[in-house]
This record gives structure tokens, sequence and C-alpha cells, in this order.
DNA sequence: TGAATTTATGGAACCGGTTCCCGTCGAGCG
DNA sequence: CGCTCGACGGGAACCGGTTCCATAAATTCA
């Protein structure tokens, strides 16, 4: 049997609210507090937080919803969240849901059962079904890494950062460039990376990009790459994130060509393994600590009823390896 | 205001254990089911599960203690463990200590504050503040990587994993072997594994191994590795992780030498990454969802007063890549 | 048709805390 | 010396559920 605040009341010989009280900081005598202090030694005692917080109408729970654990960019920016929230006296529930979207409309609900006082929702797309559950649930929902009209999010600068390659890329005098994208359900990396790179590419001349699209996994981007250089031989390869980038390299050394000998190539996410490899990869380093610091100072004002701008961006560092060569025009 | 059991019973004009009785399979009759459901459809009702947990005892929460969040091994470890509580109706409660070992002990603190059924600490070394935190608390306790007497742990088989490598790198005729390994407070991986690699070396021969320290992440290993290489030229590094041996393979390239021309090369772990970069590496790869399987089950067996095997191994795999050559004797 | 069951429902206590309200006691004051 | 006031501590209600118990209604059975 767990010992309660009534057994410690009882072994001190005083009454439950005295208890609460000295746990609590009110009012209660030096001598009092002295026997209370003993007893609690004693008993190892440890308040039940979920009455406490069947009272208070706060658990001080935050629930983070995850597509997945297993990611550079997912787990550094849980990392941060979890980093700033404790700081704050909060906890963090993280869920991760394997990539099953449909377990991202349970969570919120679920969560919403745990009485959580806010929810992060790392998106990787966001349905109508998603609105609609995050309007049901009367509770603070940010959004992070997608954008939607009516909600919070924080976002990344996919357009910049995407503007930026497609620019470097351009101004190394390649103009055969594919892209490895992914589905345009994603939004940021589906949508908007992909206009930026396009436009960045265009403002230095170059307007076509042949486009094809991969999962988010290594060995899927190895696959499609395999099969597009079968059609299509371009000088540079541009991949909407490290990963299919990594795939591709699998791919490229696998037909015994070489980066950036036969191919340039680049990415975005800037894991620290990309500098390891070699040649080490251009990519963009999107900062995760800070877009999860700001994930987590965002929710907790949205938890006391503060207003936030409903979408915040976050930056980015353009990383210039070798795996990019200049080409004669 | 949140809706409570006792708005539901007064709109649909019943008592509260009426509505407690329906939403728990008690017998109601179909008019009555009929008028509740209306209700609690129409205001969005879930039941608040901290008032649940508070009677029922039992939270249904498994907490989980991690050093880190953005390490493969870990993630993966913990998206098993978080897949198989699911399906056992259970919530994962994942804290990350960001490597402080005295955020553990509070972790376990706060955690059987918040009730959890049974916590799992994935750990990279345990002292006796550990072992009496353990016991203070009475929730019953797994512990993951380590190996500690009286205490319910999964490990890998560190020691095998080791003798594996050990043997293999001396059949390939290496006899200038370095290993690059990390502290000996850390049971499994310092002490274990080392042991594995030095008897599986002298097993067939090679009776000396230069040991140099380092810390896990890729910098430091990269460090001390050009270090090591001021004063002593290996024909074979071993490192205690991928990680390490990413940190190796930077520096090696950095001073214009090859793996495995110069130096042949071996990691443990199996990241998904090692096979992508070339050379491949030559590595040991453990089975963590394996682990995590293990360790939600065994988990939720001690939660139940179930006796479960003190010591539990997690097995590997061998993976052959390029990293190591064969030398003439 | 009346007695014995079974089924459906309401009322109240309980889980483990917090907090409001009120009574008591001792100290300080006139 | 009596009165007031503030500090202290006890009792009870409350948070939102679950569950036991008693009672009323419906059903079965003789």
């Amino acid at each position: 049997m767990n010992t309660t605040i009534k057994d410690i009341a009882q072994l001190a010989g005083v009454a439950k609210s005295t208890v609460s009280r000295y746990l609590n900081g009110g009012n209660v005598s030096e001598k009092t507090k002295a026997k209370i202090r003993k007893v609690i030694e004693e008993t190892n005692y440890e308040p039940n937080s979920f009455a406490q917080s069947l009272k208070a109408k706060k658990t001080n729970f935050i629930g983070v919803i995850a597509p997945t654990l297993d990611s550079y960019v997912t787990s550094t920016v849980l990392m941060a969240i979890d980093e700033e929230l404790r700081k704050r006296d909060y906890t963090t529930l993280i869920i991760s849901t394997s990539k099953h979207v449909d377990r991202e409309i349970e969570s919120l609900i679920s969560l919403s059962r745990q009485k959580v006082d806010g929810i992060i929702l790392i998106a990787t797309g966001v349905t109508e079904k998603h609105i609609e559950t995050i309007n049901s649930i009367q509770i603070p929902v940010l959004i992070v890494a997608q954008e939607v009209v009516h909600c919070s999010c924080i976002i990344n600068d996919d357009y910049h950062a995407g503007f930026k390659m497609g620019q470097y890329v351009s101004e190394k005098g390649h103009s055969a460039v594919a892209y490895l994208g992914v589905t345009e359900s994603d939004i940021a990396v589906g949508q908007r990376r992909k206009q930026g790179i396009m436009d960045g590419l265009k403002e230095a001349g170059v307007s076509d990009l042949k486009t094809y699209i991969s999962q988010f996994d290594l060995h899927d981007a190895a696959r499609i790459t395999q099969e597009m250089l079968e059609s299509f031989t371009p000088t540079a390869i541009i991949c909407a994130t490290d990963t299919i980038a990594f795939g591709a390299m699998k791919t490229i050394s696998k037909l015994g060509k070489t980066v950036p000998g036969d191919f340039s190539l680049a990415g975005f996410g800037g894991y620290n393994i990309s500098e390891v490899i070699h040649p080490s990869l251009t990519t963009i380093r999107f900062n995760n600590e800070e877009t999860g610091v700001m994930a987590a100072e965002t929710i907790i004002k949205l938890t006391n009823g503060e207003d936030v701008p409903e979408l915040q961006v976050s930056g980015f560092v353009f990383v210039e390896g070798e795996s990019v060569k200049s080409v004669k025009s």
C-alpha cells in the first residue's frame, strides 16, 4: 500500500490539511513542521500528482506527437522541447505515431483524455480530419513543421532555404539539375522547399528541374535514384533531405561513379554525420534546437491564454561541403 | 469549463453512476444507453483519466528514462518500447536526461510521483545512489543496457559481440590493433565489450591491444584518434561504437589516409548509415527492436507482480562491410 | 396471482490530494 | 486583567471519476 497524506497526518498527529499546508508552504509552526518533516522522511512519502492535478485543473503535462523518434530532425527537436519544458516545470509526454497518420488523430484524442495542458504536433501533413479533431478537443495545439491557417505554427524557412540552394547550385554552373523530392501532401518539404529551389535556380537562369518523388527513407531514395539515372543524366542532384542524399550517394557509388566527380549532390538537414562522410555534403542546416525551444515557449504561452503569432519561422544556415563542384559552362 | 460525468448525467437525466456504468459496459437499458450516447456525442465528452487512475490505483503509464533521444540506438529502442506498450494499452512517458546522471535519479523520483506503474531505465552506468533510489520508490524498475545484481536487466550480449569482432579482426591477420573504447564506468560497453574483444583477439593469437578512451560523440572520437595516431600506428582500429568509428574515419581521411587501405576499421551498433558510407563499415548490429519489445513485455510482467528472469540477453548479428582488409602475415 | 429473481437505476462513499472556513490559543495592548 | 488580533490547526467540502449497496421495476416461475 502506498503512503498517503492521510497516513502522514495520522503519524504526525495532525490533520491532512496541515500536512498539505506544510507541503505547499503555508502557515505552519516550526514545531509542527519538524514533526511532519520527520514522518515524511521516514516513509519516503511522495504526493500523488494525479490527485493534485485533479483539483488543480492543470496537469503540467505537455503532449508531443511526433511521426517517428528515430530521425535526426525529430529527435533533436524533441530533445530541445523536453529540455525547455523541464526548465519550466512541465513534463513532456512524447507519443510516436510510427508515421501512421490516423494515429495522429488518435493521439490527439488520447492526450486530451490525459488532460495535458497543451499539445505540440510535429506534422508531416495536416488533413481536414486533423483540423476537425484539433477544434473538437478544447486544448491548445501548436503545429510544428507545417503551416496551417488559423492555427499556431512554427515552420522552417523552407522557401528561402530552397531558394539559397537553388541559387548556389546554378551559380556553380549546373543546368541539368534533378530534384529528389517528397510527396506534395507535405506542404513544407514537398511544396515550399521545392518552390524555393525552382525560383532560386530560375533567378540564375536555370529554368528546368526534373523532379522525382521518393519516400523519406534511405532505401527508397536509393531505388528512385537508380530509376532516375536510367533515363536522365543530371550534373547535379538536389535532395529534399540529407537522408535522401545518402540514398542517392549509395546508388551512385554502387554504379562506380563518384560525388562530386560524376554528380554533384546536395541535401537539406545538416545532420552531423554529413560532415564526416567523404565527400562532406553540401546542405542546409535547420536550427532544430531553436525550433524546439520556440515550440516549448509558444505552447506554454498558449496554455496560459496568451496571444502568440500565428506563424513563426525558424532559421537556417547554408553549409558548404565538398559535394557540389563547379562546372565550366 | 470541461464537461464532466456529472454534466453528462444531468443532461441525460440520469445519475453519475449510470453514465459510468454505460462507459464501462455495465447493465444499462437500451433506452438509457441511447440517451447517454447522444449527450456524449454532442458534448465531445472525454473522461478524465486522472480521476480514473486515482480510484483504479493504476495509471497504465510506463516511464522510460533515456540518456538522450538523438542517438540511433536509444531512439530505436524507444520506438520499439513505445510501439509494444501501446499495443497493450499503456502510455509511454519518455524522459530524457541529456546525459546528466543526477537527472536519472531525479527522474526516478519524479516518475514515482506521477505514479507510473513501472519504469524502464536505459542506463549508461548504475551507481550506489541509483540502487538506493530504485529501492526507495516502490515501483518496479527494469534496467536496460547495464547489468545490476538483484535487479531485472536486459542487456546486449556485449561479451560475445566483442569476442566475435576480436576473432574476426585477428583472423584477417591484424596484430597491431588499437581499441577506441569508452569509460570503464560503463560496465557493458566499457568492460564487457572490451573483454570480449580482448579474448577474441587472444584466441587467435593476438595478445596486445592498445586502448584509448573516448567520449561517445563523434568529435571527441576524432580528437582521440588524432592523438593516438601521433604515437602509435595500428593496422586495425576497433571502435566501441559506430559513431566513434565515424569520428576515427573523419580523422583518417583528414590525414589523407584511407580505410581500409591504411587502417582497417570496425565498430559496434549497425546504424543504417553504416552501410551507405564508403567503405561500408564492418560492425556488429545489435537487435534494438528485440530489446525494446522485450523491455516492454518484461516491465508489464513486473507491474503485474509476475516473476521475470533477472537477466535477459538480446542478440546481435555480425555485419561484414568493406572496412577491414586482410593483411599478409 | 403472488412470491422469487433478475435487471435497471439512484444515492453515497471513496480514491488522495487542496482549500475554505471557523474555532482555539497565546501574545500584545490599553 | 480583560480584550483583540493573528497565527495555527482541524473539519469538511470539493475535484471527477468508480463501485458498493439499496431500492424499484420488470420478469420468471410455481
